[in-house]
RNA sequence: GGAGAGAUGGCCGAGUGGUCGAAGGCGCACGCCUGGAAAGCGUGUACCCUGCGUGAAGCGGGGUCGAGGGUUCGAAUCCCUCUUUCUCCGCCA
């Protein structure tokens, strides 16, 4: 979220910067700074009959003590004009406070000037390339078929026991998966992240705090009568560590690390692409998160880069690091780097990492304060 | 699931209808004192919205004592709902 205070004094920087994101902010901001006008007019007005309000109670209860019942009662009934008034300027302000911020929650997070401008992957940067892509073979196979009839990765027992994209992972499948975990926790320690072990759901709070509502809630698997979320990703529940905090500049920078199951809907985004294990309802993900001062938190980008960089070469993976444009960044983020891995079996490219800077758009929603922006990055244990 | 007791500032802890954003203590910051420190003394120490002011300092108004609603001229204090913590009972393992 952007700060109001932000969109009151420099619309104008905002629409540009947006125009990287190809998203025109102009009539939406027209209808934001309009509605705050009126917000803190009425707001002054409300203010104003609540101090009579606390003036003439004040003084009922001195005219009382004093025996001056019936000029009491006089103020007695002024109040209750007052109080009338008010009720209906409260109705309005907190109405004009909802559409408000229905409205400042649509604005997406500005660029970094780095951002290129562009609307599709096409127009991504390449920033740079590791490891070795081995040559095509004729006879490569996907990972589906390597694995068919081994029963290591089984997506038809997994369509048995849940549905369509919860694949049942066995003998040495299992134990890999588990060894990646590890082995992603244990360098993150050495790199000195702080492990947790965070819910895997997460109530409507916190769900909002990191944007998955309202506008994702139907990519979310939801506990009806608990009114609960399956997470996404480890980030909402570890962002939400942070929600309503007030922390101190020494305590900065945080970066903590976790391994969680992820939970995704996919809704409407299922195809013939998505085969295998390439798009899943239930994945395993070690996350990383880092909560910066602003002054320095893209150090902390690039940090994050060079640790999951390290992290593909001490895999042996052939990568490259891509910049997205701005078409095809989140909502959320001001810059983000991909990592994709040369899947050869595939013959293609795939995302097995994203690291972003927020800076303070998600702190500005969390209500995380004292000078400091959040960064995220995400590693991705699964192929 | 049932019964009871709690939820107050960074922490502890007073406060049962008005003068309470809230006593006292601890912690922290600054100052005095000291060769230096401790002790002592003094001052200050939440957040949000808003008006004047340069988005400083400062001053003013409003709101916030778990959350929301209600009673009342007036609520931290009374009532209701919810959340949550603790104790006891039950249930499940």
């Amino acid at each position: 979220m952007l700060p109001l205070k932000l969109i009151q004094e420099n619309s104008d920087f905002i629409i540009e910067r947006l125009k990287i994101k190809n998203f025109d902010a102009k009539p939406i901001i027209g209808r934001i700074l309009a509605a705050d006008d009126r917000r803190r007019a009425l707001q002054t007005s409300i203010d104003i009959q609540l101090a009579d309000l606390n003036n003439l109670a004040r003084q009922i209860g001195q005219l009382f003590k004093e025996g001056k019942s019936q000029e009491a009662e006089e103020a007695k009934n002024q109040t209750f004009q007052i109080k009338e008034q008010n009720r209906i300027l409260k109705e309005e302000h907190a109405a004009l406070e909802a559409e408000l911020q229905d409205m400042v929650v649509q604005l997406p997070n500005l660029p970094y000037e780095l951002v290129p401008a562009g609307k599709t992957p096409e127009d991504n940067q390449l920033i740079r390339t590791g490891g070795t892509i081995p040559e095509p073979d004729v006879n490569r196979k996907a990972h589906w078929d390597l694995l068919a009839g081994s029963g290591l990765i089984d997506f038809e027992l997994g369509v048995k026991l849940t549905g369509a994209g919860f694949p049942v992972y066995q003998r040495e499948a299992a134990r890999l998966q588990r060894a990646l975990i590890n082995f992603f926790l244990d360098q993150g320690l050495k790199a000195g992240f702080t492990e947790v072990q965070p819910p895997i759901m997460v109530n409507e709070a916190s769900a909002y705090g990191t944007g998955q509502l309202p506008d994702k809630e139907a990519q979310m698997y939801r506990s009806e009568a608990d009114g609960l979320y399956l997470i996404p990703t480890a980030e909402v529940p570890v962002t939400n560590i942070f929600r309503d905090e007030i922390l101190s500049a020494e305590q900065l920078p945080v970066r903590y690390m976790a391994y969680t199951p992820c939970f995704r809907r996919e809704a409407g985004s299922w195809g013939s692409h998505v085969r295998g294990l390439n798009r899943l309802h239930q994945f395993d993900k070690v996350e990383i998160v880092q909560v910066r001062h602003p002054d320095n938190s893209y150090a902390g980008l690039e940090e994050m880069v060079n640790y999951v960089e390290s992290l593909v070469n001490l895999l042996e993976l052939p990568y490259r690091i891509i910049r997205l444009c701005g078409g095809d960044m989140s909502f959320t983020s001001a810059m983000t780097y991909d990592f994709e891995v040369f899947a050869a079996g595939q013959g293609r490219w795939l995302e097995v990492s994203s690291v972003s800077n927020f800076e303070s758009f998600q702190a500005n929603r969390l209500k995380l304060r004292f000078r400091e922006k959040a960064t995220n990055a995400l590693a991705s244990p699964t192929p």
